[in-house]
DNA sequence: CTAGGGTTAG
């Protein structure tokens, strides 16, 4: 602005002064009532204006006023203030059991369970009579060790009849991974609450026993979102997404409302499932239900798009999130391992990805001994295959995958005494094969096969399917690879055995029930063997069907007689 | 009118 303009700018009007009206204020906001501020404290927003107030405090003389000071304190540590609401804390004179609970409470509620306990402590040395009130709030962070300490206090001071307080002890000793105490304090509860009970079901879902949580949630007169959810995301997190999804519709069905959490959970049982028409409703239900695609939706939607062989969808989710978290600044883990090993591993440089695995930093896991193992078989290097086996096994490393990819080595050679001293060796360590399992969803449900399954209800049609394909094989010159059959059994009877293979036996199903030409999706919870993966390029020449397979580790995209993977997998 | 503390899902 010119200084000329400034010249000639009018002066600022005059407020007009109401006389009344000013005198009037001064006499009823000056000083502040104590009314007043307590008013103030509990609509304050900003730690700006939490900060005034505490001047206001301090001016008039209230710094030691239990209830100003106590709301306070309350209004700092729900702003995340910690640190102010400590401060505070430590100034006030005998503080009252009301004070100590509060801060306790807060310290529990931000995770820090030391600080907690040191201020539970420090109560008790002051001589404050811990309540109720005051033990559900510090059972809360607290360990099982130290909750169980807590608990024979409970039962000294008689407050072990407060629901409050009982709930507070399931939900330590489920923390602490003790069921059964958890379900016997839980079980000498006169009432149970909606919470105590959703307490209980979280316990079990947690502890994978999946069969008690249904049972106690199938038991539940009163459901909310948050022991639907419980319960749904107890199967997804242990390896059934299929009752996860199952069950999502019955609490559709029962008219219950979905929240963020529901959405995330179902979409991970989807993204396992490989089921995209369900995902896809999903997304669409958001849409069309005003649930807002946050990141971390917009994360989990990738993830379930990703995981369904739809990388446009996710391309798409992607390019509309405007604020990205990003994986940098991260710090080399296992996984990044991981990659090493595989790329050395794919390269043949075999003996610098051992070198690599032997001096890491990290403890090597299972899937990386798996991968350097993997690429031992795909070189047929069969001395380091057996070094590193020998390895896991004398360590007690070795899991299912080791035994079977060395037998692999070994029935590839046709060194069948070898290969029956593996299974004989996997036999005896305990260790079972994972049985392979492949799903395809069709029209909203999903199907699952086992291999040489018979049990599902349109088996006939595929079979007669089987055949056909078969017949299609064999006109393009096509043999089965019988070598990879583990068993030493006649070629007649390994042909047997390759035919029906889980990802076959979907494969046919996926072509029965769908339209010709619409893409095929299979999800296989092993990894694809080469048989099945020759037969399926093939198989998306002969129909010009788009065939998406995700096995364990990777997706093979089937476009006209070739895969995305290169034969390299 | 008068004041104050607590539980479950990711």
């Amino acid at each position: 602005m010119s200084s000329a303009l400034l010249f000639t700018s009018p002066p600022p009007p005059t407020p007009s002064i109401n006389r009344s009206t000013l005198s009037f204020a001064a006499v009823t906001n000056f000083p502040p009532s104590p009314d007043k501020l307590a008013l103030l404290l509990d609509k304050s927003s900003s730690i700006h204006h939490l900060l005034q107030i505490h001047a206001a405090l301090l001016r008039h003389g209230l710094h030691q006023h239990p209830i100003l000071n106590f709301k306070l304190q309350r209004s700092y540590s729900s702003r995340g203030r910690l640190d102010y609401s400590l401060a505070l804390f430590n100034r006030t004179l005998n503080p009252n059991i009301f004070f100590y609970t509060s801060i306790i409470n807060a310290h529990a509620l931000h995770g820090l369970s030391q600080e907690a306990l040191f201020i539970y402590t420090q109560m008790l040395f002051e001589g404050v009579q811990p309540n109720e009130f005051t033990f559900s709030s510090i059972l809360k962070s607290c360990s099982l060790e130290h909750g169980k300490i807590l608990h024979s206090q409970v039962i000294k001071l008689g407050l072990d009849s407060d629901l409050y307080v009982k709930t507070g002890l399931v939900d330590v000793y489920a923390r602490g991974g003790d069921v059964g105490s958890a379900r016997l304090v839980f079980e000498r509860m006169p009432e149970k609450s909606l919470v105590s009970l959703t307490t209980m079901l979280t316990c079990y879902a947690k502890h994978g026993e999946l069969k008690e949580a249904r049972l106690l949630f199938d038991g539940m007169v009163k459901k909310d979102v948050v022991c639907w959810n419980v319960m749904i995301d107890g199967y997804t997190q242990h390896g059934m997404p299929k009752e996860a999804l199952v069950l999502f519709r019955r609490m559709l069905a029962a008219k219950a409302r979905p929240n963020e959490i529901t959405i995330l959970t179902v979409l991970s049982a989807c993204g396992q499932l490989g089921a995209l028409e369900s995902g896809r409703w999903l997304h669409s239900y958001m849409q069309n239900n005003d649930i807002q695609v946050s990141v971390r939706v917009a994360t989990a939607l990738i993830d379930m798009y990703s995981k369904c062989g739809s990388l446009e969808d996710a391309r798409l989710v992607f390019d509309r999130i405007y604020y990205k978290d990003v994986e940098y600044e991260i710090e080399p883990k296992i996984e990044h391992y991981g990659c090493m090993v595989n790329l050395l591993g794919r390269a043949g440089r075999l003996e610098e990805a051992y070198e690599l695995v032997k001096n890491m930093k990290v403890e090597p896991d299972p899937i990386l001994w798996g991968a350097l193992l993997g690429a031992c078989r795909l070189h047929g290097n069969l001395e380091l295959g057996e070094k590193i086996a020998e390895y896991l096994v004398s360590h007690n490393l070795a899991n299912s995958g080791t035994y079977i990819l060395l037998s692999n080595m070994y029935a590839a050679k046709g060194d069948w005494e070898e290969v029956a001293r593996i299974r004989t060796l996997m036999k005896d360590s305990g260790v079972q094969k994972e049985p392979g399992c492949s799903s395809i969803e069709v029209h909203n449900r999903v199907h699952e096969f086992l291999a040489g399954n018979l049990k599902h209800p349109k088996t006939k049609e595929i079979y007669e399917m089987l055949e056909a394909m078969n017949g299609w094989l064999k006109a393009h010159g096509y043999t089965p690879q019988t070598e990879i059959v583990l068993h030493d059994i006649g070629d007649e009877q390994k042909e047997q055995s390759l035919e029906v293979h889980s990802e076959k036996l979907a494969l046919a199903y996926g072509l029965i029930s769908t339209q010709p030409g619409t893409p095929i999706k299979i999800v296989k919870n092993l990894r694809v063997c080469s048989d099945c993966h020759a037969v399926t390029k093939l198989i998306s020449k002969i129909t010009g069907r788009k065939i998406v397979m995700r096995d364990r580790n990777r997706f093979h995209h089937f476009v006209n007689g070739s895969c995305s993977c290169g034969d390299y997998w």
